[in-house]
DNA sequence: TCTGGGGTCCTAGGACCC
DNA sequence: TCTGGGGTCCTAGGACCC
């Protein structure tokens, strides 16, 4: 059998532990540059406070009904998703980290007749130590855990853990659940199916494999054979390397200079190549991207991309950054301003398997060596101790204005509580 | 005034090869 | 009227996820 255990209302429990009074409250966490709310506690959500609502849209909402808002903290989330999946880890032979928030359990050698007690356990014991509230479904196929898991959400009589296993049960489940919210099933496949006259996940699984896999695809088709119990995606116990690497921001206020812009993109560029060397990559090529603000009414809305070959795979910052300069000089027009721009590497391999260049322009030995002591100095520093000239030491900030304490991980924080 | 960020997989169609 | 056949590789775009 396979587990899903999915942290409730993930940041907003984040808050939470640090600042119980929260509890029972509604409570919104925002997403970067306070745009959109991200995560909402069930207060919140009956409120009908939407997930990705503008915030500037329910100002009146927040102010009447003394929301409580915070802008997200990911320093703080990433630290307490660490202690949640170490406490699963230890809970079960193994997990699959599948985001932030959410893990799936690889639950062979435990009695199937347990299963139900097995959930609840874990749901005490992950909030016994992290104090983050956990819901667990225990089903067939991660499709089938995954509504275990919203079932278990759903009703408090559940004790947070749902456990599926019956056919009869399964199928009565299935009868009155949404095909719309299917994992797997979004808006474009859910409006399909439902025009259709396929409402239900029920309804769906009755449909032919074959008019599911023209329609849908082989993904269409595989989902459909976990909703019959029949498992079909694959549980990965180790995670595997990125294939792309992105780094993208709004800004806070539009950009009109390449000199701005320029300190901009290269700061993405450096946390992109910093990242591709902690998963030991290299990469051969990057897109950057700029765009001007879609959602002002102008008639010229301007977005541009551009592809860059680097002539040598390569994890070196300053090449990375150079290459997205160049890039970044072709797509830039002055006539416009500029809310958002972004660069992602691409033709990601592993650093190792990837043969030398002969004809390497520059001397990629002294670059590895410079790379490392610069991922030493900003490990132990602090992120951008040391930089590169053209990042500028003039950061362009991000809106941040209800921020909380990063409280598990940096000292000047932790002693501000203190006192 | 104010609208997130980072990923994955699949498919169709074009370019190219012999 | 007729316009080869069988492949591979790459990319853009669409769908999805959290």
């Amino acid at each position: 059998m396979i587990g899903l255990a999915d942290c409730n209302s993930f940041f907003v429990s984040c808050e939470r532990v640090f600042n119980p009074s929260l509890l029972g409250k509604a409570v919104v966490v925002l997403s970067n540059n306070d745009g959109c709310v991200i995560s909402r506690s069930k207060e919140a959500v009956r409120l009908g406070i939407k997930m990705g609502q503008p915030v500037f849209k329910i100002m009146d909402m927040i102010r009447e009904k003394s929301v409580a808002v915070y802008s997200s903290n990911y320093i703080l989330y990433g630290d307490m998703s660490q202690r949640v999946m170490d406490t699963l880890r230890e809970s079960v032979p193994s997990i699959e980290i599948y985001s932030i928030d959410e893990a799936f359990l690889y639950l062979n050698g435990i009695e199937n007749t347990s299963l139900k007690e097995f959930g609840e356990n874990l749901v005490r014991k992950v909030g016994k130590n992290t104090g983050i509230p956990i819901s667990v479904g225990i089903s067939h196929t991660k499709t089938l855990a995954k509504i275990a898991s919203k079932l278990a959400k759903k009703y408090p009589r559940l004790n947070g853990a749902c456990y599926m296993e019956d056919d009869r049960d399964i199928r009565k489940v299935l009868k009155s659940y949404p095909v719309s919210e299917v994992w797997g099933i979004g808006r474009e496949y859910a409006k399909m199916l439902n025009s259709n006259k396929i409402n239900t996940a029920y309804e769906f699984t009755m449909a032919s494999p074959q008019w599911v896999k023209t329609k849908m695809s082989i993904m269409g088709l595989r989902i459909w054979k976990e909703l019959n119990c029949e498992p079909s995606i694959d549980f990965e116990e180790s995670a595997s390397d990125k294939k792309q690497i992105c780094t993208s921001r709004s800004f806070s206020r539009e950009l009109t200079t390449l000199d701005e812009i320029s300190q901009a993109v290269a700061s993405f560029a450096t946390t992109c190549a910093a990242s591709l060397r902690r998963q030991h990559s290299v990469c051969r090529s990057m897109h950057v991207f700029i765009l001007t603000n879609p959602y002002k009414e102008v008639t010229a809305n301007y977005y541009r991309s551009v592809i860059v070959p680097l002539e040598t795979p390569t994890d070196s910052t300053l090449v990375i950054v150079k290459g997205a300069m160049s890039g970044l000089v072709k797509i830039f027009r002055e006539e416009y301003s500029y809310k958002k721009a972004g660069v992602i590497l691409q033709d990601i391999s592993r650093k190792e398997s990837t043969p030398a260049d002969l004809f390497c322009g520059y001397d990629s030995q002294k670059h590895a060596a410079l790379m490392d002591s610069l991922d030493d100095i900003n490990t132990r520093y602090g992120r951008n101790t040391l930089v590169t000239a053209t990042q500028g030491v003039s950061k362009i900030k991000a809106n941040s204005n209800h921020l909380s304490r990063r409280y598990t991980t940096c000292w000047d924080d932790i002693i501000e509580v203190k006192i």
